[in-house]
DNA sequence: TAGGTTGTTGTCCGG
DNA sequence: ACCGGACAACAACCT
């Protein structure tokens, strides 16, 4: 933590945990600090903005009721531990309370989004502020300052002997729109105020900058493998912080507001009958121990690409929401690991390795991050460096055939369904529908497809998500095209009988086996007996013939990448030679 | 520098 | 249930 100074602490010092992704008492360095520094008061403070979930009016929970239930239930989780230990509970601001003033509104005059189309392509991790487009703040960042600059100065400041004794803590978290909102709120919010600001790193196991450091000409490493190397040439990531036992209360003056009702959660989440994540530390906790703590054979020996997509209780960890919104510490998850490791060493067995192990998973999450870090444009095609250029189809209808699960292809329908109903899918039923919206089938933009995930997905997250979106588009990291999942033979490999098509889509359920993957194919009887008639009582294939159309669509990519070539033989020129560029720039 | 090997997680066919 | 090879062929990383 970046700690500047010892000033004395104590009498009217104030503590403000300005929370985020780090919804949890262990783990947590500023709780850490607080107890030892001995603040006078301490605010967990919790801001909703219009682009959070819980905000009806723009996300209905209808839509992502399952990110929504998970923040809720780990706010909840969080207020009551941080009573058990001595503190008066979450402070929570919802933004619409906090109306812009009219001097304020004038401000935001930013609301074009292309103009940014320099051929410059170059990663620019460091805060030079260039790349200005992608940093403009949203009104949701500005309303969001806004509120925390009106609670600082009506409630906190008065309290305060001088602003530099209010201290406020936040986690440093790497993906785009986190960096934004932060700066926001530091330049429109805190430098303001002149509150001290200290920032915490516990969102990944080391800092971004660290593994630039390592890398060759501050670029991020090409591949998976040489990251690896870097991150083994790293000491381990930094310890756990031991969980406080007691924090200093709120300040007289300011009361704990609990966490907002839920209108939309009395009603039950949809369950197909399966499991519904539950948000907060000890769920979170639970699930660690459950799959690492009390299985480190199993844990141990983890190989990602022989788990099942289609498993009716998932087949990996599920601790991705957790790790998304800091129920569980990432470096826990880690360490917890490496124990495992060991336990099952020690017993003779033979541990898995990255990239197929569970460590292997959480340094594909530093890899995402890292490169979501030195990315410009990392959310899009055009003026991402890293991203081949494909010309994909604009076809609102395809899409959202796709998205409401409706593509008549039974296997991505029911994963499209498990999205919408659970917020969480298997690896690999990601790479299936990935597959099939890109460069499978319907030849639509990864972009589409990032943004329906980043709204549906319970552990949605940006740098990971747009990482993965690249990946499986062969936009970006992977471009073995002709490499390409059927929506058909895929799940068949772990589930012939197709009891997770049947779990999902309860109108095929009725279906012989034989026919469960390509309902089409079974006979009129047949479709009649079942109740269930293709092109009416479940919708007509949105392609043909799959194989067809993706051997068309390994054509398009092959020539897009022919035209890649081609651009690249003739502009790249001399390498190495003549305008040397700047500190983390490199060529495509 | 060319040319062989490797890369989390494909499919289809034959054994 | 699993294994090997053809398919037609990408980019990064070795040597
Ligand atoms: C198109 C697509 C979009 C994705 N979007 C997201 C997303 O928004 N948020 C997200 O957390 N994951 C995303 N993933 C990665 C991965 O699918 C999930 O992290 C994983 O399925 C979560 O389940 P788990 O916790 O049981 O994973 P486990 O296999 O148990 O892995 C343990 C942890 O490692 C991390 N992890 C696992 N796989 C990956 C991966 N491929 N890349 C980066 N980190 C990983 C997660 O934090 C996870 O909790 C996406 C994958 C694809 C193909």
């Amino acid at each position: 933590m970046s700690d500047n100074g010892s000033e004395e602490k104590g009498s009217g010092t104030i503590a403000i945990q300005l929370l985020h992704n780090s919804l949890r008492l262990h783990d947590n360095p500023p709780l850490h600090d607080i107890e030892k520094a001995k603040y006078s008061s301490f605010v967990p403070l919790y801001i909703i903005a219009s682009d959070h979930p819980f905000d009806q009016s723009r996300t209905p929970l209808t839509v992502n009721k399952s990110r929504s239930k998970f923040i809720h239930e780990s706010l909840t989780s969080l207020d009551g531990s941080l009573k058990s230990v001595g503190s008066g509970g979450l402070v929570v601001l919802e933004t619409k309370d906090y109306p812009a003033t009219k001097s304020e509104e004038d401000d935001d005059d930013d609301d074009d989004d292309e103009e940014e189309d320099s051929s410059e392509e170059e990663f620019s991790g460091s805060d030079d502020g260039d790349e200005a487009s992608q940093y403009a703040y949203t009104p949701d960042d500005l309303s969001y300052a806004h509120a925390l600059s009106r609670f600082l100065s009506s409630s906190v400041l008065p309290l305060a002997p001088n602003p530099s004794s209010v201290h406020v803590y936040y986690e440093r978290e790497t993906s785009l729109p986190v960096i934004r909102r932060w700066r926001c709120c530091l330049e429109k919010a805190l430098k303001p105020a002149g509150v001290k600001t200290k920032v915490y790193e516990t969102h990944n196991l080391h800092a971004m900058d660290e593994y630039l450091a390592r890398g060759k000409g501050g670029s991020p490493p090409a591949s998976y493998g040489a990251f690896c190397k870097i991150f083994d040439s790293l000491p381990p990531p930094d310890a756990c912080v031991p969980t406080v036992g007691e924090l200093p209360g709120l300040p007289k003056e300011v009361k704990g507001t609990g966490v907002p009702k839920l209108e939309g959660l009395k009603v039950d989440m949809k369950t197909g009958g399966g499991l519904v994540f539950k948000g907060g530390e000890s769920e979170g906790l639970k699930q660690l121990k459950k799959t690492v703590i009390d299985n480190p054979a199993w844990a141990a020996t983890f190989e990602k690409p022989k788990t099942a997509p289609n498993a009716l209780s998932p087949s990996t960890t599920c601790l991705s929401p957790h790790v998304k919104h800091g129920t569980v510490s990432p470096r826990l998850f880690f360490h917890e690991l490496t124990k495992a490791y060991e336990a099952n060493a020690l017993g003779g067995g033979k541990n898995s390795k990255p990239p197929v192990s569970l460590h292997g998973q959480l340094l594909w999450r530093e890899y995402n991050y890292l490169y979501a870090y030195s990315c410009p444009n990392f959310d899009r095609m055009v003026g991402n460096p890293v991203a081949r250029q494909i010309p994909w189809d604009d076809d609102p209808l395809l899409l959202k055939a796709w998205k409401d699960g409706r593509t008549g292809f039974p296997f991505i329908d029911a994963i499209m369904t498990q999205l919408k109903e659970e917020g969480w899918i298997h690896h690999l039923g990601r790479h299936a529908v990935a597959c099939f919206l890109t460069r499978g089938d319907l030849w639509i933009s990864w972009e589409e497809g990032a943004k329906v995930f980043e709204e549906r997905l319970v552990d949605a997250d940006w740098s990971i998500n747009n990482f993965n979106w690249q990946w499986l588009s062969c936009t970006a990291h992977f471009y073995q095209y002709f490499r390409c999942y059927s929506p058909i033979s895929f799940g068949k490999k772990t589930d012939p009988n197709g009891d997770y098509i049947r779990k999902w889509i309860p109108a095929l359920s009725k279906y012989p086996k034989k026919y469960i993957y390509e309902p089409w194919t079974a006979p009129p009887s047949v479709q009649e007996e079942c109740g269930c008639v293709v092109g009416k009582d479940y919708p007509d294939r949105v392609v043909e013939n799959h194989t067809e159309t993706s051997k068309g669509n390994m054509g398009r990519m092959a020539e897009a990448y022919k035209i890649h070539k081609e651009g690249k033989e003739k502009g790249g020129g001399g390498k190495g030679g003549g305008g040397k560029k700047k500190k983390r720039k490199i060529e495509k």
